[in-house]
DNA sequence: TTGTAGGCGTTATCAA
DNA sequence: TTGATAACGCCTACAA
């Protein structure tokens, strides 16, 4: 058989599963089975090739075992941004749960761009990925690249976000309940003038935790006030020109959907001279370690990041073993930590105050 | 030629260079130059070319084009913890420039383990990566890996640690002189017993952070207070130890090595009852958009995240491409930038109320 | 300019 | 149990 002169390359080419075989005088055949731990091997002949094996420290090329297994044991993850600190516990919990299950992860990064992510799917789906977690950009899904994942039967799993046109399974945070319990705990403090800066509402991660605050404030009798709303794209200057806009309409309150939307919002309090929770109370989306450290401590709606980013890698790989039930939704539930930012220190003094006198 | 009776998968197979070629009537030779925009195919065939690939809508298979080329288009990253906030600007840059450079990145968290790091450089190399971008977990490499990495010449560039036994280009922040900056600064302002949290010692970062830290109390003919010295591992709970450690013992001033630590140390300082910055001075290492937001404002030494990122694949690109000089090293500078934490504001006050006496 | 066929390093089928 | 050999899908030296 072939394997003759090295006519392309000059470097010495690493060793193969075939100078393992000859070292060890048996087949290819045997090579692989020992490598690939298969019954039916003589204990002889295992010996022989582990012997080989070690003596020129052969290891398994797995580019070509993935083109002859038709499967790369590799997933691609598409994220808006990795710099945003919302997903770095997410891609920290799926390349963890991934590599558990023998997959290594591929990291790209849309910014919330369709085209980007376009260009992301197709290079995954020619690296040959066994499955894609998707954050997905707003907007819909190509007509084009949907027919791609189904005629190459890529499972792909949505993270945070659905996509109206691609029924795929979903894994997200129960946004409208985490809006609702930012916005009731605003209102049961007191506030009736509470102001939203929402993300895009283009994607339904924006157009639920606005719902959420919607509905909440129906439920409590509060009108909504359309001079505190604004839509925002979830980076800090958005947030910023939130603030500008905002504050100086005076909210009694105002519910930042994250993290670094509130950071901006901060910012501009800070320039126009408002301090938090004295003139306006907040509450935040997404919790990290630190802001229990600083101050304001800020009140927020917890989201289980890592939590999140296991689940999804776990359907994503049942999907790739086989699963082929119909689509799921999988939503898990963030939670209310109350600290100082929403006021409720203060305005509970305030109201024993009187009391006092 | 073979490509007969399709044995082995029953899902049709996905289109392949063959199919394009029969369906513009050409050989494969014809459809990879056009694939590949050689020159030199007759307009009428590259037509007709193109004409077939958009029909079955053919992408190559990025997977036997590596195998064929000996060459990925992939590096391989591995950094102690994506979740660290250090971190993730740093991936951002990478996977930015490596993309527009036409590679992909593969995402792996040692948790500066160096068994996992030791495996997952395994993983990498018979993945066949093109290069590694490695923020060495403490201690050295194994021969075998060196070894590994020689045979199978595959560039590694150094991101943040330099590693005793390997000589490969280096990419990090000027620590020591990032700590003796911060050092200066508070010396400057006039505190006498200045600690430290630093990172761990087996390592260069948290060697030469502690260095320039050493360095400078000389310089200002100050003793080292060896009751403030602290070890910790970066991580926020070391951080917190180091706060119970050190507090009770009165530091004027504290330099703490990382944000994670820092961290740590506010909750520590908020446990124990002691405010930053009237009962003790700190100044943090690594500077975020969000620390100006909240109190007290961090003086810290800001690191270009960003930049050592896109340093370090542009390195690791040119040694890919072929470079062969020898081993560099890139040393970022870090900059100082003052704020609340450090006590400054405070001690010029505090300054010249005497005078207003 | 275009085609033929061998090689990249595995896996897997089918005989022996 | 083992071996020979055809895939996997692409690139490319060499021939035509």
């Amino acid at each position: 058989m072939p394997r003759t002169s090295r006519t392309r390359s000059e470097s010495p080419r690493a060793t193969s599963i075939y100078d393992v075989a000859q070292e060890a005088r048996v087949s290819v055949f045997t090579v692989s089975a020992v490598v690939n731990k298969k019954e039916g091997v003589s204990a002889a002949l295992t010996r022989r090739v582990e012997a080989a094996i070690a003596k020129l420290h052969y290891r398994p090329n797995l580019l070509a075992r993935s083109l002859a297994r038709q499967k790369t044991q590799t997933i691609g993850v598409i994220v808006s941004d990795i710099a945003n600190p919302f997903f770095p516990d997410i891609v920290r919990a799926i390349e963890d749960s991934a590599q558990n299950a023998g997959y290594s992860a591929l990291l790209c990064n849309s910014d919330d761009n369709a085209e980007k992510e376009a260009r992301y799917i197709e290079l995954l789906l020619s690296k040959r990925v066994d499955g894609i977690i998707l954050n997905k950009a707003s907007g819909p899904l190509s007509a084009a690249h949907r027919k791609l994942f189904t005629d190459q039967n890529v499972p792909i799993v949505l993270l945070m976000r659905s996509c109206a046109n691609l029924k795929a399974d979903l894994v997200r945070t129960d946004d409208e309940h985490g809006a609702a319990l930012a916005t009731a705990h605003l209102a049961r403090i007191g506030y009736r003038r509470i102001g939203l800066v929402s993300g895009p509402l283009d994607n339904s991660t924006g157009r639920s935790r606005r719902q959420g605050y919607l509905k909440t404030l129906e439920e409590n009798n509060l009108a909504v006030p359309e001079e505190l709303l604004f839509e925002g794209d979830y980076r800090i200057d958005s947030g910023f020109r939130a603030g500008l806009a905002l504050l100086p309409r005076r909210p009694e309150a105002v519910l930042v959907t994250n993290y670094l939307m509130t950071v901006g919002f901060m910012k501009a309090a800070d320039e126009i001279g408002m301090r938090c929770p004295e003139d306006f109370a907040l509450v935040s989306f997404d919790d990290f370690p630190w802001v229990s450290c600083f101050r304001p401590r800020l009140t927020t709606i917890e989201l289980p990041k890592y939590e999140l980013g296991e689940a999804a890698t776990r359907t994503l790989l049942e999907r790739i073993e086989g699963n082929t039930a119909r689509a799921t939704t999988t939503t898990l539930t963030p939670q209310l930590r109350v600290r100082e930012s929403c006021g409720f220190m203060l305005r509970t003094r305030e109201a024993r105050e009187p009391l006092l006198i």
